[in-house]
DNA sequence: TCTGCTTGTCAATACTTGCGCACACATACT
DNA sequence: AGTATGTGTGCGCAAGTATTGACAAGCAGA
């Protein structure tokens, strides 16, 4: 019970910056906020610091302090409301989704893009 | 399909009003905008004329005019963008992911699952 | 120890974006 | 005509974002 979660995973989810950090660090295991700020010239670290700070608010990211490094890792289960909001919506075309998501699971290397449209 | 769809999908998905307006449409088969604004009398008619058509733009649900009506019903491949986001951020847990469609999709034995009536 | 440097965040400021409302307009039924 | 449905436009307000400057925390070297 927490519907104020999914605000804050979706809202964090909106900005296209936070997606890339989130992809960023879900490609490789751990990311210290420097190595993201890296890969992103044209921002700041504060900026990404504020971003982090937003991720980990919404629970998207975890953070491990080591001295004066904080690593950043994806949390395993944050998924949840994501896949309870499309339950809610896609009730109808909810296999299709499954086999997707199934068939993106099998190979990661699947587009995502091949739901058949139901006609009946 | 290019990547800025998943800006506008997600863009779309971060008001929880049209989330709101989303899983209502997604309740009932068709729904009007009239209909839509009498489920929220704390909104206008134009603000959920606007929600809507934000909500078309992202490809995210359909219109079909009726005379002076518009039906509005969602649209059954809107997922895959965002299923392709979880795909490259949770490859490691996205069994889960996987498990938890499945789940929700056979545990709903779709009422009057008839999504169709999608017009260019 | 003490100084210097790196890492990362906090505070305050200006800028941009987005939401909701009131009004008006186009469309279409009776 | 007259009325109902729905959307486009302009305005005011709120929220979010990136930058600059400064601070707390921690490692390395003399």
């Amino acid at each position: 019970m927490a519907p104020s979660d999914s605000d804050a995973i979706f809202s964090a989810l909106a900005d296209p910056t936070r997606r890339a950090i989130l992809s960023l660090i879900g490609e490789h295991e751990e990311l210290t906020a420097g190595e993201i700020a890296a890969h992103f010239d044209s921002l700041g670290r504060t900026a990404v610091s504020s971003h982090l700070r937003i991720l980990r608010l919404a629970g998207l990211v975890a953070e491990r302090r080591d001295g004066r490094f904080r690593h950043y890792s994806v949390t395993p289960t944050p998924a949840d409301a994501v896949v309870a909001f499309l339950t809610s919506v896609y009730q109808n075309s909810l296999e299709q989704l499954a086999s997707a998501v199934q068939g993106a699971a099998t190979s990661e290397d699947t587009p995502a893009g091949r739901v058949e449209e139901r006609s009946a």
